[in-house]
DNA sequence: GGGTGATGCTGAG
DNA sequence: TCAGCCTCACCCC
């Protein structure tokens, strides 16, 4: 279920159990991870940092733990007494009150600090970073001739974005995807990154990607909302543009579907 | 119980 | 451009 919003979720529900824990058991059930979670078995961890779509673990004997989660990966915290671990469960750290299990992950490695200022350097400004410069991101739409559908899930432009929020955020600024990146004039563009950052932040906090507005279908919060109520775009194709009514319609687009409505986002 | 699709990304060609 | 990787939840019998 990944996109920036999660990773950040992630970092920010699991520093609580592990920051200033106690020594943290690690291991790797599944074995793939087996020298890693040795090395890092009994030590302790210092911070828990989201970027983009990445998470990096400090432990207190210097070494940085690096996790994406791709497509498919999964991380389950359970508080006491934990079920055994599935047989995909690759990290496992265990504190004195919470267990969390690590599943599917593209990435987990133990990585010195060339290796993450590395991938640091190939990630665009973080929405959810509080600290991140909105005119790097309209600097780096203005170097690419892609169309905007393109741009936004590349990681190097503005990173955190998925296939989710592509589709969801083009539609509610009325942007056409195949719009190219560098012919969005700076205040559309800075109205894009203020939304990205609205709509991120609402996704961290409910732990879902709702986008559409409780009221219009008379709920109070994001949570109340059925599944089929939470986009505007995403999957929608067939079905009628909220807005127009005007079937949304699905293309490719950088490799993953992107679906959108043909009258409102011209 | 089996089949399938998924919110990602890389590297070979 | 495209195959390949990783695992599990969900859907349909």
């Amino acid at each position: 279920m990944p996109e920036g919003h999660t990773i950040h979720r992630h970092a920010r529900l699991q520093r609580k159990h592990l920051r200033n824990a106690g020594p943290i058991a690690v291991s790797s059930p599944q074995g793939r991870f087996a020298a890693g979670a040795a090395r890092l078995d009994g030590s302790r961890v210092t911070a828990v940092q989201a970027s983009g779509k990445h998470l990096f673990y400090r432990w207190d004997q210097g070494d940085t733990l690096h996790v994406h989660l791709g497509l498919f990966g999964k991380y389950k915290t359970f508080l006491g007494d934990p079920p055994p671990p599935t047989d995909g469960t690759r990290l496992a750290m265990r504190t004195e009150d919470a267990t969390i299990y690590l599943a599917g992950p593209t990435v987990c490695e133990i990585i010195d600090p060339d290796e993450e200022a590395g991938i640091r350097k190939r990630l665009g400004p973080d929405p959810l970073d509080r600290r991140a410069d909105p005119e790097r991101f309209i600097a780096n739409l203005g170097r690419r001739r892609i169309p905007i559908g393109a741009a936004l899930l590349d990681q190097k432009v503005i990173a955190g974005i998925g296939n989710v929020y592509r589709a969801e955020l083009l539609f509610i600024l009325g942007i056409d995807p195949q719009t190219p990146a560098n012919q969005l004039d700076s205040s559309t563009a800075m109205a894009l990154w203020d939304r990205t950052v609205t709509e991120l932040r609402r996704g961290e906090k409910s732990g879902r990607i709702v986008t559409t507005d409780p009221a219009d279908f008379g709920a109070r919060r994001d949570r109340d909302l059925d599944r089929s109520e939470r986009l505007y775009a995403y999957k929608r194709d067939g079905l009628p543009c909220r807005r127009c009514g005007t079937e949304i319609r699905m293309t490719e687009m950088a490799n993953r579907l992107m679906w959108w409505c043909p009258s409102c986002q011209t």
